[in-house]
DNA sequence: GGGTAAAGGTACGCCACTCACACCTTCGGG
DNA sequence: CCCGAAGGTGTGAGTGGCGTACCTTTACCC
């Protein structure tokens, strides 16, 4: 097991640049869907600002976005840039998993299990200023059952496990969760989900708002494993032999 | 609240340098304990291809670890780079806690309720292969119970909390075990720790243990939850007013 | 004692990225 | 019909990271 901590210290040191954080930023959140399609942004002058970074450098990644599928410009007065009618869902859907897929999967299931936790305290501590945000779970809970296809199911699916995130209150857990749920995405989307898996799930899904509804944070974190561990145990039947690095 | 997930993705992109990655990773490790004092680093050329970064770039990183006491080089041949006997435990020991700590304890909570899931499973699927790593968490129970002063103590906790990231075998966690714990020690450094309470805290630690061992998932959880709710409610205790953004 | 190898220390030029700034183009509304 | 708000374009400076070659120190070995 190549886990060892000091391994972990030298192991390889990655840097992004500002493009490229840009790019992950705005793509996760459009794939995610919490950017809907047809929705505007900021102007590009505004934008630039609120993202601390230059005209340029978003330009940058507007156009790549663009040329990705992502976005589209109108130009002149009324104009601006606005998500597509229908983004991409995953970034690159070509075949094979990656071979980190486990790694992945494991940090998204410890990081679902931690958020879970806090969210079902912040319901605990405040159950009235919580309300609304757990409203707002069902409501995707519905979405999900009345959902015809697959992407329909998959983004309000996106939306409650975002919205759990929002419920603690924690501007960077709400960044994460975007960023692991559309990661995610690219995973399930390789994966055959048959209607009855669907409402399993959904199930699963009605018993952790209730537990978080209640506070019950044991409850709410049994119920997030499991529903995740669904998900790992499927991905592991179709990985190729062992992918593990 | 300003934790709705629009205002998180229009939030600042910020893109740290390879300088300051590396003065991040190379640092916290120091300061956690992972590197422990007197220990040598790899070469520089062979540190820089571990890294995958420049010579140039690595020896900016370690001429400022160098400069603020974390490392002592040694020219000539059996020469290197060592780790300083007393490597500061803190980056910025200067009052007043930063204007996020809010955010910073309550995504740590998140990742070691998650993280101690992920090891308690792993403990339940191959109690073997765990039985080393869980023997060495009760080693820094023990250099616990023995420390005579703050800092030891401190330092065999960091030890504990990331080997319990190390028994999920998940790399990428155990770095952020170690990044959490020293953001986590420059909080804690702040806050009086009376041995009373030191004493309850390790029994929770051995609760803890016990729990991953047996592979019970909810009593490890439960116990992560409550043992690191202690810090929250102490330093909200010490917190100036409100101290939210 | 001198050579040699292994380590850190120094210098320099190239390239990619980011930024600020100025300007152009489109197009709806007053 | 013109103005203003939006995207689109171009340029030059600054900075950071990289590669490469070379220098300096020092322990060990013959």
């Amino acid at each position: 097991m190549a886990a060892d901590a000091t391994d972990a210290v030298f192991s390889p040191v990655v840097a992004p640049t500002t493009f490229e954080e840009t790019v992950e930023r705005l793509g996760t959140a459009i794939r995610s869907g919490v950017l809907s399609p047809g929705r505007r942004l900021p102007a590009e002058r505004d934008l630039a600002e609120q993202l601390r970074i230059s005209r340029s450098t978003l330009r940058q990644a507007l156009t790549a976005l663009a040329e990705s599928g992502h976005l589209v410009a109108q130009r002149g007065r009324g104009g601006g840039t606005f998500v597509a009618e229908r983004p991409p869902l995953a970034a690159d859907p070509e075949g094979g998993l990656p071979d980190d897929w486990r790694e992945r999967i494991a940090v998204r299931r410890a990081f679902e299990v931690g958020t879970a936790c806090l969210a079902a305290e912040a319901a605990a501590a405040d159950p009235d200023a919580a309300a609304p945000g757990i409203a707002a779970l069902r409501e995707q809970i519905v979405a999900m059952e009345a959902a015809a296809e697959f992407d329909a199911y998959r983004r309000a699916d996106v939306a409650l496990h975002v919205g759990l995130a929002e419920l603690t209150g924690i501007r960077r857990l709400v960044l994460q969760a975007t960023e692991h749920q559309a990661a995610a995405t690219e995973l399930i989307a390789r994966i055959p989900h048959p209607w009855a898996v669907l409402a399993h799930s959904n199930a699963e899904h009605r018993r952790l708002v209730a537990a978080v509804e209640r506070g019950d944070v044991a409850a709410a974190v049994r119920t997030v494993r499991r529903h995740l561990a669904g998900t790992q145990h499927v991905l592991a039947g179709l990985a190729p032999g062992r992918a593990g690095t």
